[in-house]
DNA sequence: CAGTAATCGTTGGTGCGACCAACGATTAGG
DNA sequence: CCTAATCGTTGGTCGCACCAACGATTACTG
């Protein structure tokens, strides 16, 4: 009796969680054949980004901000080392804590894979005008803040 | 000099796709929640919902119609058909294809599915108004035409 | 101040979704 | 007719998200 209508008009391809999984899967897509030809993926983009805009933060805390579990930032922190984009140090004032700061060639690749991925932001709204841009990032903007720690 | 703007003012926070893969992170967390009671995943719902809606069709129909892989199908329509919610016949028309049907107890399993998916979309949107919900819809509706096929 | 709780980095593992290559069987098209 | 395309299937790979547990360290609290 009460869930008549709900689905009726056509089913999954109207449903807003589909809609939102399959464009997101589309900008993962374009993101990760971007960030190939740096030789790195999403997380390491996340990171580098946080770190380069924000400044050095110890590895729990990017994982905060960036949404990656702290198991895998270390994963990720061993790469971009190891690849001297960024220096972990740990910190004086808290032996518990790494401390880990972009450096040059980190600040370069940040630069570099931010413009890959303004290039993509490009291709993936090209079919939205930038009013409805703006909509779009308000909506999710708000959907987000609401489901995640305010 | 021509990219000095573009992720000015507050990096990565901002990115369209970011927030994208954010919220739909969200949501498909939501929704692996509400399947798990259900015994089943994303792919059997997709599935399972299309059968239900469109009716009787091959494995490849399907795989396209769900934007899921053909090898993924597969083991899909193998748990499907295990739990008796759907039928796995050979095509007489051509016998390369199998036709998948829902049987009774797979219709009464997307309904209930349905149910949990749209309650999902109610928790997913509750900070959306139901003309913000719509624009977002409509918005992402578009995207997703423009990305893949038409 | 002592003892418990919380935090941090790390290791190792799980699950889901998306994708790819290759195969034999079958059908369609030139 | 024969080549190309399609289908189902097997058996992988990858990226992202997440969880449990550990020793080490720090914060909290009684």
């Amino acid at each position: 009796m009460e869930n008549a209508a709900p689905q009726s008009p056509a089913g999954l391809s109207t449903t807003p969680s589909w809609l939102l999984n399959q464009t997101a899967s589309h900008a993962t897509r374009l993101l990760s054949e971007g960030f190939a030809a740096h030789d790195l993926r999403g997380y390491h983009y996340r990171l580098l980004a946080t770190l380069a805009e924000d400044g050095p933060a110890s590895q729990a805390d990017l994982g905060r901000r960036c949404g990656i579990d702290r198991s895998d930032v270390v994963a990720a922190i061993n790469d971009l080392a190891g690849r001297g984009l960024v220096v972990r140090a740990p910190d004086p004032a808290d032996r518990r804590r790494n401390v880990i700061s972009v450096t040059a060639a980190g600040a370069d690749e940040a630069r570099r894979m931010g413009a890959t991925v303004d290039r993509v932001q490009r291709d993936l709204l090209a079919p939205l005008s930038s009013t409805e841009r703006e909509q779009l990032t308000r909506l999710l903007t708000r959907l987000l803040r609401h489901h995640s720690g305010r």
